[in-house]
DNA sequence: AAACATATTAGACAAGTGTATAATATAAAA
DNA sequence: TTTTATATTATACACTTGTCTAATATGTTT
């Protein structure tokens, strides 16, 4: 649970898709629709990203007759987890208050996600 | 305050020690003294990437006889605000209570953490 | 001024990332 | 069973990032 390899945006963004999709199973066609289009990719550059995720571990597929179909291994939570985790170490020595001092200011910010920032703290304790 | 390119690891490295540092000017002694050893570099690696951080503007230097100073154009805290409003609009949906949902658990938070939250938000408001 | 010590520069290289073209399968249509 | 359409594979390539070796410049000693 630590050995998260960060993936590079691309693949991630493949992930989303991916971990975020309503049908099963997935195939190549849905994910152009999904993400590939909205990048600009053509489908070798999608499926590019795929084999990488697979080596990698974060997927599998299996071939079905002319296509192929896509299945997320990792777990979206999970990783978006170790990879926020990493980013507050990383940028704001491990302090979510830190982080917020640094992102926060009175002026710009919407009392709407600081009231449901309260709420939140009063549910945890 | 749109544009931030963000920084690859060793460099944003090389800028954190060159914001912290407390003398003035900064040479390359002194840089590797406070990261170039802890990380391992041979002085030609620091060296590159201050150059690269030169190139892309963040920094800029003096030829100081034999040595090279080096300075900080860049702001530390604008650049961690934009890297992490970054952060959590793409990992987060731009929503800071959406993260913390996702990286708390009740388990094995430090409640520290959590009033020091409250604190914060009272504060602001 | 010659020799020495040391900081910097130039250039290189492997791995990773974004991206695509050309070649090859394979199902469907004719 | 050819032909046609289309999905996939194999490659390739440019750029970025991490990293270094060899070459060069420059201040200090002798």
């Amino acid at each position: 649970m630590d050995n998260i390899r960060k993936l590079p945006d691309a693949e991630f963004d493949v992930m989303v898709a991916l971990w975020d999709c309503e049908v099963s199973p997935v195939n190549t066609a849905y994910l152009m629709e999904n993400v590939g289009k909205q990048k600009g990719w053509k489908a070798p550059t999608l499926i590019s990203f795929l084999s990488r995720l697979e080596e990698k571990g974060f997927i599998h597929s299996e071939k079905n007759g002319k296509e192929r179909h896509y299945y997320a291994d990792a777990v979206k939570s999970e990783y978006i987890k170790c990879v926020t985790m990493d980013f507050i170490q990383r940028y704001h020595c491990g302090s979510l208050v830190k982080m917020m001092d640094v992102v926060y200011s009175k002026e710009n910010d919407s009392s709407d996600e600081l009231d449901e920032m309260k709420k939140w703290i009063q549910k945890l304790y």
